[in-house]
DNA sequence: CGGACTGTTGAGAAATTTCAATGTTGGTGG
DNA sequence: CCACCAACATTGAAATTTCTCAACAGTCCG
């Protein structure tokens, strides 16, 4: 819950009393073991689940079996809230690594349409990022090279885990293996193993033993052709 | 404006109350012709603009000068809705052909925050649909054929244009030509040339100028891979 | 110690891109 | 009415990136 609040005062300025009612949303914890499924696609949800330690992804798959990661949650994104409108999500959603959500019931957030709006629009506002961060995924996928689009994970992730105080010294945890990177970045594991291997050599990142460590902050960005401006980081007018 | 509320009413039911408010919302109409852009990314907006008429597109570019076409917008959509929380685009919107839009100002939107929660519920999911819609973009960039990308990107055009009236008997007006085609499928124009070729030998559909024909509907979302929950067109509990 | 999972490497195959040339179309001005 | 031009589409051949298949190595854990 903290690591919401930290990423939203990146965004908005926060009253006490604004503070209190989000910190009031949260209902039940929840935990989930790796790999578990947390979201099925298509069934009917009642609260939404903010993720508050560990990793979870959405995912979504082609009829050849063949998975997508659409995008990674760390601690402080809501992982379905977007299932607070659409009520039923068309993709699945899995913790990767041991994960602890707290549900937040529909019914709080429908209390809050009509009573503190600028609340409401903050989370509309939220679930505008996640899009935001997918549409950047669309490029990623369609128009960079294997390692490229490996180069613009880790930065992005560094971007998204030091907000909240995850990532120090552009070194951060990253519970994934081989293929679920490969499942993100849209390649097979064989070449995502040979592109580790080039980004290793070429002095920028490591990814060993689920951690990475940036060596050429620069140099990795501008591999990744990263700017962070969609990440909508900076501080906003009300 | 008709466009939009026939959208809407294949999810919500709407009270004639609040179709008038929606009407309400429309001021300026604001025309642009082909290849315009209408929304600059980073621009501060006032307005969202509603296209009434003509196709529109969202598009995002790499450092290489290699431009993705993230969605195309057809008449009853709101372009750039999400302007209204994220106050500045990611991305840039342009016409593709003649366009009229509707524009919304901020200001009315806001006041429908604490007025009517539901009309402002059913805004945020018009956003969310977008989001949906490239969030299968991303599948579709990632893991399906140049041909499949083609394929699906004429079923979901069809199923999307049916809904407001644009199409008959699987067929529709298309103002593209092979390069914005490549631009949206991830693919080089050559190649879309060639996979073109290959749909209309297999008897699936035939894009020829700007208007697509659709020959086997069945055969043509087996081989897409289509499956159009992911656009919410069923209607659902408010 | 054995087994399961994960990562690495090599070699050939496949899909798509690149480059370059040619064809087609529709409009415009002489 | 024709000649020409620009934009768009098509085709061929070679190059490139990534995939596939297959083997093998490393590590962790019971």
């Amino acid at each position: 819950m903290d690591a919401l609040l930290k990423k939203l005062r990146h965004r908005f300025s926060l009253s006490a009393d604004e503070e209190g009612l989000l910190r009031g949303l949260g209902g039940e914890p929840a935990d989930f073991a790796p790999r578990q499924t947390v979201v099925r696609r298509d069934e009917l949800q009642r609260f939404s689940r903010l993720l508050v330690s560990g990793f979870a992804i959405r995912h979504k798959e082609a009829s050849s079996g063949e998975r997508q990661i659409l995008e990674i949650h760390v601690p402080g994104d809501f992982v379905d809230l977007h299932s607070f409108p659409l009520k039923r999500l068309d993709h699945d959603v899995s913790a990767l690594s041991a994960c602890r959500f707290i549900n937040v019931p529909h019914e709080r957030m429908t209390a809050l349409e009509g009573a503190h709006p600028r609340l409401i629009h903050i989370l509309w506002h939220m679930t505008l990022v996640d899009g935001s961060i997918q549409r950047e995924g669309m490029l990623t996928l369609s128009r960079r090279t294997a390692i490229a689009r490996l180069a613009h994970i880790f930065c992005e992730l560094h971007c998204r885990l030091e907000v909240v105080g995850l990532a120090e010294n552009g070194a951060f945890a990253l519970p994934f293996n081989q293929v679920d990177l490969a499942e993100f970045a849209g390649i097979t594991s064989v070449h995502t193993s040979r592109m580790l291997r080039e980004l290793r050599e070429a002095g920028l990142v490591t990814f060993k033993g689920g951690e990475v460590r940036i060596h050429d902050m620069k140099g990795l960005a501008q591999l990744a052709d990263f700017t962070p401006a969609y990440l909508y980081l900076g501080n906003q007018p009300a």
